[in-house]
DNA sequence: TCCAGGCTGTTACCGTCGGTAACAGATGTC
DNA sequence: GACATCTGTTACCGACGGTAACAGCCTGGA
């Protein structure tokens, strides 16, 4: 038991360090000092976390997990649904802009996650939590490909705006994210529209 | 002169070989397997390129112009905006589905260009091109910044679209862009209400 | 004719990285 | 006390990006 224990605080010591080490390297963390940072040597990395990818998606993991219940909790509660989804957006703008080391070592790290298989990665999540709240929200049929399509466009979407946002820092997050409520409310509007697309 | 023309041959058969590496090998091309497609060795590979983002570079120069141009054509040549919509949204996917790969690396390498500098990424010179169209389309002030944020946000919409359509291919690509047509088309009737932003 | 200088190409090396084998010490168990 | 197991180390491997240093070749001028 005690085995166990030990063995998960280790864990979450070394989760931390990498964290450390990552937010100040950046992409290139190796991990000698990733281990040197948590006064260790490197095969007890590789014993806990068997590759570097591995290790990765660990520590992507946790942020993503925040990530995901913050935005899962804004869209949720209690409110018009443009309310909401401005709430979402602006969370995700907050989020992103408080840690942007953190943001793109995120999506960065998807191929790592990728190639690990297993953990998806943050932006396949938040598109498929989408994709199950708009069927629901737009009562569509399970296999009506618009909402899949338009969660992922939609991520994207907000991605690319929130990147863009990041570099240039020309405007007020607020204002962002009216900017961008505003343009998603529109094109929902015109989803109702188009047929069904069936697979 | 001739010895220009060499250095420019030589150049080009470079590239080449590299391009082929790259569509064999993907992300884990190394410069000495380049070289050896190439049938020489690395140091030839550095006096041309510099380094490994250098070549990078030059190699998505070439396929950033082509697919760019294409594009252009597409959202240029005659025809009702929404058609022009259309046909520029259908170019795109029947280049990213008919060069997968080619399409990873430009995405992939911003990164690699964004270190070089110089020679900005195929997604930001997009965006330029589409921030300053839409600029002219609407009649915007040239310090609005609504034109640059959506076609920040336009530019994600797709390629999150285009990527997810990449690895379903759960449907057609003519659908798929009347689809995303559609949805843009939605949220452009909107923007023309949003307040200006000015910087 | 000879020789200096520049170009092209090579080999052989460096430092770093991800990853692992092999060994050393502590700890608990029969 | 012998044995196995877990933790930790050192020391190594192969591959990579990148470079120094050297070898041949062509060219031009005396």
């Amino acid at each position: 038991m005690t085995l166990l224990q030990d063995r998960d605080a280790r864990r979450e010591s070394l989760l931390a360090a990498a964290d450390l080490v990552v937010q100040r390297d950046g992409a290139s963390a190796s991990m000698a000092s990733i281990a040197a940072e948590a006064g260790i040597t490197k095969p007890i990395l590789y014993r806990h976390f068997g590759d570097k990818s591995g290790l990765y998606a660990a520590l992507a993991g946790r942020h993503t997990d925040r990530l995901l219940d913050a935005l899962v909790e804004a869209l949720t509660s209690g409110g018009v649904p443009r309310v909401r989804v401005l709430r979402t957006i602006d969370a995700y703008l907050a989020v992103i802009g408080a840690e942007p080391q953190v943001y793109r070592f995120l999506v960065q790290s998807e191929e790592a996650a990728h190639v690990h298989g297993q953990v998806r990665g943050f932006v396949r999540r938040l598109q498929e939590l989408l994709a199950v709240g708009i069927t629901h929200e737009l009562r569509l049929a399970a296999d009506d490909l618009r909402a899949p399509v338009w969660a992922a466009a939609i991520v994207g979407l907000v991605q690319a705006a929130g990147e863009r946002w990041l570099e240039e820092q020309d405007t007020d997050r607020s204002v962002l994210s009216e900017l961008l409520t505003e343009l998603i409310w529109g094109a929902y509007g015109q989803l109702a529209d188009v047929q069904a697309i069936r697979r």
